[in-house]
DNA sequence: AAAGGCACCAACCGCACGGTG
DNA sequence: CCACCGTGCGGTTGGTGCCTT
């Protein structure tokens, strides 16, 4: 079966939008909301495709896309979840509130891939992270996790309330705790967790508290637990994913610190 | 100042997947 | 179960501006 193409070729408009093209789209959105994307171009009175007026919307004119450089947190970050995520744009994204897959992916291929080349003969792997003096500047003050995991609400039986804390090494001006309430499964592990947790940790004000536990679970999993391939396949998908992390709040709480 | 090379990023393309009739 | 549609995703390309020679 040959699929038909997703619109019509002939006569729309293809390469870089025009302002009144995006002016047009945000009115259109704002009013009626973008529903069926083939059906939107039409009704907009725009000689674009569906799929074209969809990239431009979720990439560029959508009202919550964050522009800027990356900081050395959202970096570092996206280095991490690419090892464990490997090429899923979009679920790294999803981490990092208005940015887009495109453009984790520009990033990606434009700096990132070429620093961890650049400094794949170092020993420590975080350290391996910061290579010119740009990323020097930037990088942030040392971070540790004084308690990663407490369980601290004994009263409840089939749900626990768990806390991560964070503090700045040498202050605490960085001390933050967020609360998570998880399911504790058959096995005595946490298999689901509070959505609220996830975003208060990588709401825009914590994003730099999200990159921070990025970087010390990863820097737990290369000390203590070897290899990820070792944790074995299948909870890299999209809901084991959740599972993934819950897993690793559970086994950083007997670690006395990083 | 001009030309060529390079880096960046917006946008396109094709495929996969889930939903629906 | 099948055919089709809409959408999302990841790979890739092309245009533009900056840098180097």
């Amino acid at each position: 079966m040959v699929r038909a193409p997703c619109c019509e070729k002939m006569g729309l408009k293809k390469g870089p939008w025009a302002p009144e093209e995006d002016q047009i789209l945000i009115n259109y959105i704002q009013l009626h909301g973008h529903g069926n994307w083939r059906a939107l171009p039409k009704q907009a009175g725009l000689l674009r495709c569906g799929k074209s007026c969809r990239l431009r919307w979720t990439n560029y004119l959508r009202p919550d896309i964050k522009r800027g450089n990356f900081t050395w947190e959202e970096e570092d970050a996206i280095i991490n979840l690419h090892e464990l995520l490997g090429n899923r744009w979009s679920a790294i994204a999803a981490r990092f509130p208005g940015r887009t897959d495109n453009e984790i992916k520009n990033v990606w291929h434009t700096h990132l891939k070429k620093r961890l080349k650049h400094n794949n003969h170092g020993n420590n792997r975080h350290q391996q992270l910061i290579d010119s003096p740009k990323d020097i500047q930037k990088q942030p003050p040392p971070v540790k996790f004084t308690a990663p995991v407490t369980a601290d609400s004994p009263q409840q039986s089939s749900s626990d309330a768990s806390t991560l804390t964070t503090s700045d090494t040498n202050s605490n001006s960085r001390s933050t705790t967020f609360t998570m309430n998880t399911e504790t499964n058959e096995d005595g592990g946490v298999s689901d967790i509070d959505e609220n947790f996830w975003s208060e940790v990588f709401s825009a004000d914590n994003s730099s508290m999200a990159a921070d536990f990025h970087v010390v679970v990863d820097q737990y999993f290369t000390s203590s637990l070897g290899a990820m391939n070792d944790y074995g396949p299948g909870v890299y998908d999209t809901d084991g994913n959740m599972d993934f992390w819950c897993d690793l709040f559970t086994r950083a709480a007997d670690l006395p610190e990083f």
